[in-house]
DNA sequence: GACGGTAAGTTATATATACAAGTTTAAGGC
DNA sequence: GCCTTAAACTTGTATATATAACTTACCGTC
């Protein structure tokens, strides 16, 4: 820590921790992609030389990213890119179109991708004034040529105003938001429904196919960036996850020791 | 650390880490109930006197016990048992009657419970013997009277043998096999369903009512415990969460510090 | 009594150090 | 060439220490 302390990102180092600064480095190079899945990143001893924290402090930002399902580490071998297909897709964020590509051909239908007046209770999910225009795009994915969700988003131009311009047969909404507006917080609501006429066409549904829908509101820099209603067949898809308490409660209990 | 070092629970002492022992000691003491919520818990220095650990041991885990929603810690006053009822009933694995009174009166009517032969799929699923008997029940938890959520559940008896002794009017299934079998993994899949005729006779559904089926699998002691369906008519339920990245990507990418 | 300052107690972060345990690599001996 | 051994490097745990930030309680002064 002597010469050339390689000072770490973002202006606002002083407010937060050092753990935290280490941790958004590491977090940023994975979700740029810079860091592939599988992809060694640097040791312990190379992030202290490069952050200039001690070990203490690095090791607990890997260990969290590491609990966090983001990293995937093994003793004398190193710190590695976690594969994170597995887990829940619900609460991810996952990018549609490589959650087809894990199945089969990836294939999109841009429906509607335009500027519009949202009604009124669309205008308080994204917190904007009730006149204002907003975007709206919608889309059908398609996992090799069969409908395999229906994406109706409303995106608010003051988090991403630049929505209008882009190609979303090149790029999905969530990859764009992603990069344009990174996200701080989010919001899910599940329910089974019964879609109407116009979506059971979209996705080639009969009249009582029942379908998920997943409504996800995802916050950034304090604004609601997006609304987003994601609706599955029911028969295809399914979330799953699968989790491990961390050694759980003990077997044997022995409540004495210990006051 | 001199003379009177209180050793801690549980005979492996030797192998299990010293923080992952605090954590179960702080574990079992909120799951016994014998620190309700609010509670305010021994301080950090306390705890290093009574576990011999030194405090920043004793502080990590307290933390993790934070990040997993166990605790709820505040600079300058103490560390308090937290309140889990917000967080998602999906991962969560909270007990349905609590779920119901927190909305109005829970009732419950005990359809089905009895020692009984699964079918080969089934059998499957508990990782059991195909031609072995196991437990089965069929619950519908009311809520203000309607129906609310039907679960059809299979319990391995291996697991849990006086399953068929409890009475589930008094105690739901989950609430019982949560100390009869503590779990040590959960297994989740969530499905948008049209229910057979004899569920939706019991849920008071009409045909085309779509359903949200939730299909859990818990493990204990390396055994799958019970397999549980549980059934909820789509447009009274749905499931939320709400969570902040832990300070979220920095507002201002700048990729160029730490190469 | 009201106000302000101080002290004690609490959690949060950060560092330096040490040892343990696992893997890989390289050197050496046969 | 092949095996053994040692060294180097990696992550995991544990401790001691220091500082900061926050809260509550107490005491003194006004």
């Amino acid at each position: 820590m002597s010469d050339s302390a390689p000072t770490l990102p973002s202006e606002d180092a002083g407010s937060t921790p050092l753990y935290q600064q280490v941790k958004d480095y590491v977090r940023r190079s994975i979700l740029t992609g810079d860091w592939p899945v599988d992809h060694r990143i640097p040791s312990e001893s190379e992030l202290v030389r490069l952050s200039g924290a001690s070990r203490m402090t690095v090791h607990r930002a890997l260990r969290e990213l590491k609990d966090d399902g983001w990293l995937r580490r093994v003793q004398g071998q190193g710190t590695f890119v976690a594969d994170r297909r597995t887990r829940l897709d619900l609460l991810e964020i996952r990018n549609i179109a490589d959650v087809i590509r894990d199945r089969g051909t990836y294939g999109c239908e841009v429906v509607l991708h335009e500027r519009s007046l949202p009604t009124a209770d669309i205008a308080q999910e994204l917190e904007t004034e009730p006149g204002a225009h907003q975007f709206h795009s919608r889309l059908v994915h398609r996992l090799d040529g069969a409908p395999f969700q229906l994406e109706d988003r409303w995106v608010n131009p003051a988090a991403a105003p630049d929505y209008l311009g882009v190609d979303l047969t090149r790029q999905t909404p969530n990859e764009y938001l992603m990069r344009a507006a990174p996200l701080s917080e989010v919001e899910h609501r599940l329910e089974a429904v019964l879609p109407g006429p116009v979506e059971q066409e979209l996705l080639g549904i009969d009249r009582h196919q029942p379908c998920l829908l997943l409504h996800r509101r995802t916050w950034s820099g304090g604004r609601v960036a997006s609304r987003a209603w994601l609706t599955h067949p029911g028969d295809r898809f399914y979330l799953a996850t699968r989790f491990a308490h961390d050694a759980g409660l003990p077997r044997s209990p022995k409540p004495e020791d210990m006051p």
